[in-house]
RNA sequence: GGGAGCUUAACUCAGUGGUUAGAGUGCUACCUUCACACGGUAGAAGUCACAGGUUCAAAUCCUGUAGUUCCCA
């Protein structure tokens, strides 16, 4: 006998390792079925997996199981990022503690520790995956610091140096004084904060006044070289060309025009530090400004910076300050809001810096990808990222690409040191090819980490080679990810397939919203409000977490995650666990249906048994009853429902379907009309056996791509040796099994058996106590002939006696009633009701009802109604103000006969 | 400054022109009935943020307002 209750973990953890010893989810590059393929952005290597991890891994495993199920020949490619900063942030920090600097190891040394900690966690990320049930091909894993991708990796670089794409410049970049490294734009995280505006004086060199200009960053005044004005500011006639004395150099600098100034804000006078503002460097370059540098790398003040070299940046802004105050040339300080850049990664804020770095020229690339989308060859769900990329790419700038640090490809670049030629090749060289010379340096840095993953489409497929997986999977069919990496990585994917590939790299890409805590607030490690998946999957099952994470996540937008809320996944693989207890409980010796002796030959039309529900039962033995065709009509209209749902990417609603088919449909209705079937024996009980195993079996079916633990061992139990169905190929189920009238005629069931519970409740008989109950019908529409075929089920569901319907039957004396369009319902009592309570409620459905009743009278007398809506609009308000009408004088007359 | 999303039951959210707006949780009453109390049965609960407009018909489309979150500059 099963436990009463579903204990998830021994069950998942059985079917990890069976699905890993038979190698289920490894795609197969001899087949020529057609192939489904998907990667999974890589995770971090050496980070954890989030919450959010969790909910696009299950919407890719969700996506990746069904096509299995469908026979598709299934690529879903892992692997794993050396994400640059962030790995050598935390060897470098765990190297600290040990009193060890990165320099002290040399370069070598440090990257032998770097690979360490990839060692080391490597296996975390692969162990969090598994536990997610996530059906990854492992055996085609891949690192972005591999040798096969690195080598794409060069090919590329190769590629756009020798095109003029690649280039090497000094220009200013985001520079993050803690992780000492250039970043790109889209690293550089914006925050709103208040400050201050700091006017300063800038007294003219031949005397008679000066000009006063505003700045936020006032330390910064020692690397001025110009003051600009707008060439629409009145005061630039007379002011052009004067020079101004900066204060605390003694350095003179020149008043210039710019386009770029703002004439309204502040003063309209612009202090010019090209060195350290990304504005400033713009003007400077178009008036042929020397920059000077006074804040070196590390955010202190350089040697340049006089009596404040050596100062941070923040004790030289209070300095200065204080400077300026003593020789009176600080005029006003304002509050002020503005937005300071800060590192996404580690949340120092960004200095603009000058330094020498490489960048790649985005235009060229991006007007292919720009067209892709615009023409739909891909496609965004939800669409409106389709602006946002758009919008990006239409604005895009150069990308810095080269790093400052040591963990990463590094740049293929190599610099002669007797002719100073600059060598880029595929293949190390060993000496210089211009002069033959061999001192040979190679570019100390390494590229961003983005341009190993913007390969990742096909690089991992084997790309620069031709090979079978990528004549097989690319492109790809979809790319899962979420909003924030659609610039840093989408974009880019974009841009590498077509370029390289000269094709996109997947049609559509799936956005997935944000997992936020319970108040709103992303996740994050400072905040330490990220719960640990495997914590979660631990206490709840990892079909729990997953079923819970899609039931709870509408597409694209942001879930507030509240581990409260898997409880709805547990709650229902334990109605799940439940209901096949019961199954597997009832109809002992029917259970040859499902395989006989186990003999192999019969599995597949076993199997078949599953598509078709009734297909191979032997006629004559048995008996199937209206309640099975109508849970087979329903499943099949389930099927379809669930199928459509999931090729639009609604898992929500596709989620729903099941657990409103399965809990209030299967469980709450057939479950229960079976019992009697399996009471009575004989071939209504075969009947019920067929039909119960059948259906659980094709839910099964459905739910595995949402739970994949609890359905393979489910299905394990439904045969005696089953194919897996990790590896089983659905081929759909019979739709002729639909029958729309069955189901109409169900649901007015439904109502009569509510109905009669209804009245019980409000008459307080207990369940046990059986009671009569008469239907009456309006005469003359052969209801009672339709009904009758229902009469024992109404009985047994409602817990009566006698049941009697006819048309025209006397309401009997002193019962208590219920209408219904057509049909009043008559339950006799001896004189128990509560005649107040009774009428109170009556007539507050009567009111109801009523003012429907009249507001549809009125529609349908409206001529503007009747002369514009569609005919079948109108007939179908005709049909329900007749329904309702019917049900209102039912009503009325039971409220009559109370008194 | 520009753009986008959100605002529906006590809570978390579905619902992109056509019945009396749904679900899960919570709540109320009854029930440990032989699949399940992680359960069953029945039920209560909503001026769909606000104001205009379009339409025979608006939670749904348009305009504006407020609050809120995010992206870009």
């Amino acid at each position: 006998m099963l436990d009463k209750v579903y204990d998830p973990i021994s069950i998942d953890s059985k079917w990890t390792a069976v699905w890993e010893r038979q190698g289920v989810f490894n795609a197969d590059s001899e087949s020529d079925r057609p192939s489904y393929s998907i990667i999974l952005p890589p995770p971090n290597v050496t980070g954890k997996l989030t919450v959010g991890h969790a909910l696009g891994t299950t919407v890719q495993d969700i996506l990746i199981r069904w096509k299995r199920l469908q026979g598709y020949n299934v690529l879903w490619l892992s692997g794993t990022d050396h994400a640059g900063i962030a790995t050598q942030n935390v060897v470098e920090k765990a190297l600290r503690e040990n009193g060890i600097g990165r320099e002290d190891l040399g370069r070598e040394k440090f990257l032998e520790e770097c690979w360490k900690w990839k060692e080391n966690y490597h296996g975390r990320i692969v162990e969090q995956l598994g536990r997610l049930g996530a059906s990854l091909d492992w055996s085609r894993e891949s690192f972005t610091l591999d040798p096969g991708v690195s080598r794409a990796v060069r090919k590329v670089f190769v590629t756009l140096y020798d095109e003029g794409a690649v280039y090497r410049g000094k220009y200013i970049v985001n520079w993050c004084p803690s992780c000492q490294t250039a970043i790109s734009d889209e690293e550089v995280e914006f925050r709103e904060e208040s400050s201050k505006l700091y006017y300063i004086q800038y007294p003219f060199a031949d005397g008679g006044g000066g000009v006063v200009v505003g700045t936020t960053r006032p330390e910064t005044m020692l690397g001025d070289v110009a003051v600009a004005m707008s060439p629409e500011d009145p005061r630039s006639a007379q002011w052009q060309g004067r020079r101004v004395l900066l204060p605390l150099t003694g350095r003179e600098i020149p008043i210039i025009l710019d386009e770029a100034v703002d004439p309204e804000f502040g003063t309209g006078c612009l202090k010019v530090t090209p060195a350290h503002d990304a504005t400033d460097f713009e003007i400077g370059l178009r008036h042929r400004l020397d920059p000077c540098i006074v804040i070196d790398r590390g955010g202190k003040m350089n040697e340049e910076a006089g009596a404040f070299s050596g100062m941070d940046i923040f004790s030289a802004r209070k300095a200065v300050l204080e400077e300026l105050a003593k020789e009176g040339l600080l005029e006003k300080t304002e509050d002020y809001r503005h937005s300071v850049g800060y590192h996404d990664r580690c949340g120092t804020v960004i200095e603009p810096y000058i330094s020498r770095q490489w960048f790649m020229k985005m235009e060229g690339l991006a007007a292919p990808a720009v067209e892709a989308v615009r023409n739909g060859e891909i496609e965004f769900f939800p669409v409106r990222w389709k602006n946002i990329y758009l919008s990006w790419m239409e604005n895009i700038r150069d990308w810095c690409i080269s790093r400052q640090l040591w963990w990463g490809h590094r740049i293929p670049v190599w610099y002669c040191g007797d002719c100073s030629e600059e060598i880029v090749a595929m293949d190390d060289p060993l000496e210089c090819p211009k002069c033959s010379g061999s001192d040979l340096r190679q570019d100390e840095d390494v590229l961003d980490t983005w341009f190993s993953s913007w390969l990742w489409t096909f690089s991992p497929m084997g790309w620069p080679e031709k090979t079978r997986e990528l004549d097989l999977f690319h492109p790809t069919d979809v790319l899962v990810t979420g909003g924030d990496i659609i610039f840093f990585w989408v974009a880019r994917m974009i841009m590498a397939s077509l370029k390289f590939m000269d094709e996109i790299p997947f049609p559509r890409v799936y956005i997935t919203g944000i997992v936020r805590d319970t108040k709103g607030r992303k996740m994050s490690k400072s905040l330490g409000n990220s719960p640990d998946p495997i914590d979660i999957i631990d206490r709840n099952g990892a079909d729990a977490f997953r079923f819970s994470l899609m039931m709870l996540s509408p597409p694209g937008q942001d879930i507030m995650f509240d581990e409260k809320k898997v409880e709805v996944g547990r709650h229902f693989a334990n109605k799940i666990w439940n209901a096949t207890r019961f199954v597997l409980g009832q109809g002992e010796g029917e259970l040859d249906l499902f395989g006989g002796e186990c003999d192999p030959a019969e599995k597949e039309p076993i199997l078949d048994l599953f598509g078709s529900l009734y297909g191979r039962v032997p006629a004559g033995e048995i008996g199937f009853g209206w309640e099975d065709r109508w849970i087979a009509s329903r499943l099949v209209t389930r099927l379809r429902e669930y199928e459509n749902y999931l090729s639009s990417f609604r898992f929500d609603e596709a989620v729903k379907t099941i657990y409103d088919f399965f809990w209030h449909e299967f469980c709450d209705w057939y479950l229960e009309l079976s019992k009697p079937a399996f009471r009575e024996g004989g071939p209504r009980s075969s009947g019920a056996a067929v039909t119960v195993r059948s259906v659980l079996g094709v839910s099964m079916v459905m739910l595995h791509p949402v739970m994949p633990f609890i359905s393979e061992e489910i299905w394990s139990m439904l045969s005696c040796e089953p194919p897996l169905l990790s590896a089983y190929h659905f081929k759909g189920a019979d739709e002729k099994l639909i029958d729309g009238e069955l189901e109409d005629d169900v649901m007015v069931f439904k109502e009569i058996v509510t109905s009669i519970r209804n009245l019980r409740q409000s008459f307080n008989i207990p369940h046990q106590k059986e009671v009569g109950i008469v239907i009456n019908c309006e005469p003359g529409r052969s209801i009672p002939g339709k009904l009758s075929r229902f009469s024992s089920q109404i009985a047994s569901m409602a817990g009566l006696s006698a049941l009697e319907i006819s048309d025209g039957a006397p309401k009997p004396p002193g019962s208590a009633a219920a209408g219904h369009s057509s049909i009043e319902i008559y339950l006799p009592l001896e004189g128990v009701i509560d005649i107040e309570a009774e009428k109170e409620k009556l007539e507050k459905e009567l009111g109801k009802l009523a003012a429907e009743c009249d507001k549809t009278a009125r529609r349908l007398s409206d001529e503007k109604f009747t002369g514009r809506a569609p005919a079948e609009v109108i007939e179908k308000e005709k049909t329900r103000y007749l329904e309702m009408t019917d049900k209102r004088g039912r009503l009325e007359r039971i409220l009559e006969d109370l008194g």
